[in-house]
DNA sequence: AGGGCCATGTAATAAGTTACATGATTGT
DNA sequence: ACAATCATGTAACTTATTACATGGCCCT
């Protein structure tokens, strides 16, 4: 699984509470990774008595204590090994794929809200992700004399984002084409 | 969940057991659903117990017997009724994705073949993909005088296949910008 | 004789979701 | 007063994965 490795790259990135990493995977990681608050701090706790991660209790003003986490060697370590091991091409899992196909023995007009409410939620996605790669990653300026050397932690970061807006361009170009076909079977034909 | 909905489609397109079922989510639903033949004979096992499937026993010459499930009317009403149930657009789950952004914190360069391996097997999907398509959904002769009808549970299955085909060549496109992107830190610069 | 396919399952473990629970602060 | 945000967690339940298990047929 890899929930604690996802914990560890953004431990790494940043350290942070478990309610910090419940909202960057809201966020940020939430293109690649997706986990509730509830799973983060019992996987969090288990990384702890591991010795794969270092907590200490920061005092706050105004708000309760929170507990820092950072990543401990052994975790480093478990992190490289992982890095290291092949793994598998991921599987995908599609209910709405599953509807479509079901809707050939249901009625399939009666889909076409409903993907358009995900060709919605794929648009807003994307316009999200967009925003964010002008904000963080805007074009270095090429006239300029000193160009920065590269930087792994950024371009990684960049073209994994990249990689989120094109699976957003992808679904919302697909899902104007299932739209197109269910329009096929309207009551108007 | 949807893996009982996914059999239930599965079952209306054509009765089968559970080990034929077990080869479909490996091939065609593949792409869209993916399920052992462990989760597979536990779901259809409870399914058969609520009576959403009627399941009988055909022999066969030289092999074991098998159970045939088809569909029950409570399965086709509980699919009807999921149909019609919205649904959140799914969350993605990209360890490939991790390793990406966990890489800058390890060896970049020692990412590469393993992104250029998960390239291979998307090239392989796609490849297997366009053959399914030109085998099953061969562009009708526009020239003959009777263009048959629209085919609901056929254009449906196409319109998804070309959605698993919209995947794999986004995905070896990106696995392309990553590879240029890891190539970057190379160890001759 | 050995490997692969057909066919069905159980058991143990890991992972993920949903519901419940608490309590302070800040803004309306 | 009420809702939202910060912050952490437990408990119960559902799903999914991995390993184990059986047994006959077909082909080389």
């Amino acid at each position: 699984m890899a929930l604690e490795h996802a914990i560890l790259v953004s431990l790494l990135e940043k350290p942070g509470s478990g309610y910090e990493l419940a909202r960057r995977f809201e966020r940020s990681i939430g293109y690649f990774w997706t986990a509730t608050h509830q799973q983060i701090y019992r996987v969090l706790k288990r990384m702890e008595d591991d010795g794969w991660v270092d907590a200490r209790t920061v005092p706050q003003q105004g708000r309760p204590d929170k507990k820092e986490y950072s990543v401990a060697d052994l975790g480093r370590a478990a992190l490289s090994s992982w890095l290291h091991d092949p793994i598998e091409p991921e599987s995908v899992r599609h209910d709405l794929a599953v509807k479509i196909r079901g809707a050939a023995f249901d009625d399939p007009v009666a889909l076409i809200r409903e993907v358009e409410r995900h060709r919605q939620a794929h648009r807003d996605r994307l316009a999200r992700y967009l925003a964010g790669e002008a904000r963080d990653f805007a074009a270095p300026d090429s006239s300029a004399p000193d160009p920065a050397p590269p930087d792994a932690e950024r371009e990684l970061q960049h073209v994994v984002l990249r990689g989120g807006i094109a699976y957003e361009r992808m679904m919302i170009d697909w899902l104007d084409d299932v739209l197109a076909t269910l329009a096929g079977f309207g009551p108007d034909r």
